[in-house]
DNA sequence: TTGTACGCGTTATCAA
DNA sequence: TTGATAACGCGTACAA
């Protein structure tokens, strides 16, 4: 591997002025400047990151931590689209990422040991237990963080809008005429909790009394799971007209219930999932369902990471919620005149 | 943060006896190993993976080349699968990655600059455009490097067994009594070619004719487009009576457009997928399709490459293939004994 | 405008 | 068994 010492011996100047010089500092005459930069081209000169960092103390690296129990981590969209986010934003500023776990191998690491063995500049914390004793050692130490989905004291969070979602797609329904609506909500995170919270406060405001048999879990992307509370709401007395499903994906367990059960979408029941996936687009009818902004979210999560690193003087921390919209598909249908 | 300077001052010994005992040399005594260690815990030694590499010429970092042109790389169930599998063999064999790719930032970088710049053992090229120049200046460097899907002259590769999967699909509906088969193929790269010589030669085997109708172009993982050549393979006088589309995913186009010409799966057509995401398992009636294991063969990639970076001298480039197993869902009817 | 020299935190070599 | 010291490649304060 090529270095300064070596542009510097070919180029008959001194290893400082290479150094200079490949940064464009004005200390040096563009002459000497431009001929550098053409030795250092033709020689086929990479910098080396870690000698760099080691001298800067910047790594122009950011840890993610993207911990999923039930390991459909990557394979949910919302999770995978954020990533892809978070990843090309950082890119066009220049930085890399590294997913930081409890490392295993010679030495077992915590999350906040490995991210400062890995030297980050700066963590985002995209999807995790937010009970793990290792996160809160994280959010307790120095290490700048931005946190998705999740809020923590003096920390800037992204989060998208579960404390509405719910609301507009309640609203959206009752104005169709649904009142007998189930909720398949996921497993209790704080994400669940503020869709619950939207959910009832949306139907009290339209004096919806929602039996609570209508209120089932199901976790989140696990489409048998859905298909199997599907299942159970079929069976009561009084069938719901409108079920909302924890994602689309979960829906998919649903419908295929719904349809072992001779039903139709939307004639016989209507449905309504969460996300706004590719496929809720491909298949037909086309499925109503609240579109998160994942792409956003990874965004700015990137962006104000990037600009608490670069700017610590500046530093406030921020809430910073990014809003969906309902994508009005064709799964809900209209009975308000059909009585 | 303590460095091991701090360690030696605290435990009055120097710091080239804190290195030796932190990695448990048998140049120090047990008693003072011991002692470092403990003082070292105390402290909250983190080493400095950076001041490491430098000296050792390793850096524990594995370039990943990830790159879709249909940007929808991490959505694709096959390679997030494979992803998180390389993710997790890397992460027990104490290894990190880092994503590789034309950097922009301050510095505009190709894929071998950006290895070379975060000085990585090794990189896997999970997918790429392999015509990209950039690819063979990488796969033209020293760097020690595994691809899958694809082979270079002298590199390990990883191949999913495109070559007999298709054999095996045809071999099986052709038991079940179809002869007009149709086949819907991804855009023309070498997994492609590869499965499509596959399916022309099981059915030259078995004197199938199949016409130029029945062979169809739909890029991977674009359901819209897997339904367009499905409604024009359903517009033909004589209609096939299976259709074999490029994945699992893009099948869901294609049932969205069956369903709206009032056809039935798999009573008026029959229908094979390729990958087996977890998708194919959950709808009903459950698809047919060709299960590729890209669990293993991120697996595979991932030790393969570690056991070249760790045993350079032992290096003999392989070419492993990994076979997968055909999933026989729901989807194709027997229809040898209807006539 | 350019050069010199030191230090970042390690590991490794050699001497004690 | 331990210590002193020289690298690793780079950036930078200071000297020239």
């Amino acid at each position: 591997m090529v270095k300064l010492k070596d542009i510097a011996d070919v180029a008959g100047v001194s290893i400082g002025t290479v150094s200079k010089a490949l940064s464009n500092s004005h200390e040096i005459s563009i002459k000497v400047t431009k001929k550098i930069h053409k030795i250092a081209r033709e020689m086929g000169y990479i910098a080396n990151s870690q000698a760099r960092s080691l001298k800067t103390n910047r790594s122009y690296n950011i840890g993610v931590v993207y911990i999923d129990k039930s390991k459909a981590g990557l394979k949910h969209e919302y999770f995978s689209t954020m990533l892809s986010s978070i990843q090309e934003t950082l890119r066009i500023k220049g930085y890399d990422f590294t997913f930081i776990s409890n490392l295993v191998g010679t030495t077992k690491h915590t999350l906040l040991s490995h991210a400062r063995y890995r030297r980050c500049d700066g963590v985002i914390i995209a999807t995790a237990d937010y009970d793990d004793p290792e996160i809160h050692q994280l959010m307790a130490s120095d290490m700048k963080v931005v946190t998705i989905d999740h809020d923590f004291p003096n920390r800037t969070a992204i989060m998208s809008d579960n404390n509405i979602g719910l609301g507009k797609i309640v609203d959206y329904i009752y104005k169709l005429g649904h009142t007998k609506i189930a909720f398949i909500h996921g497993e209790m995170t704080q994400v669940t909790k503020d869709r619950l919270e939207s959910f009832k406060t949306a139907c009290q405001r339209l004096n919806i009394d929602i039996p609570q048999a209508y209120i089932k879990q199901a976790d989140y992307h696990l489409p048998k799971q859905s298909g199997i509370a599907t299942r159970e709401l079929l069976s009561l007395d009084e069938k719901p007209t409108c079920i909302i499903y924890p994602d689309d994906y979960s829906f998919m367990g649903g419908m295929t219930e719904i349809e072992k059960h001779g039903l139709s979408i939307p004639n016989d029941i209507s449905v309504v999932g969460y996300d706004g996936i590719y496929l809720s687009r491909i298949l037909r009818p086309t499925l109503t369902t609240y579109v998160q902004n994942s792409e956003e979210i990874g965004k700015q999560a990137a962006l104000k990471l990037i600009n608490h690193i670069e700017n610590p003087k500046e530093f406030i921390s921020e809430r910073i919620t990014i809003t969906g919209k309902l994508q009005k598909g064709h799964t809900v249908k209209d009975i308000k005149n059909t009585f």
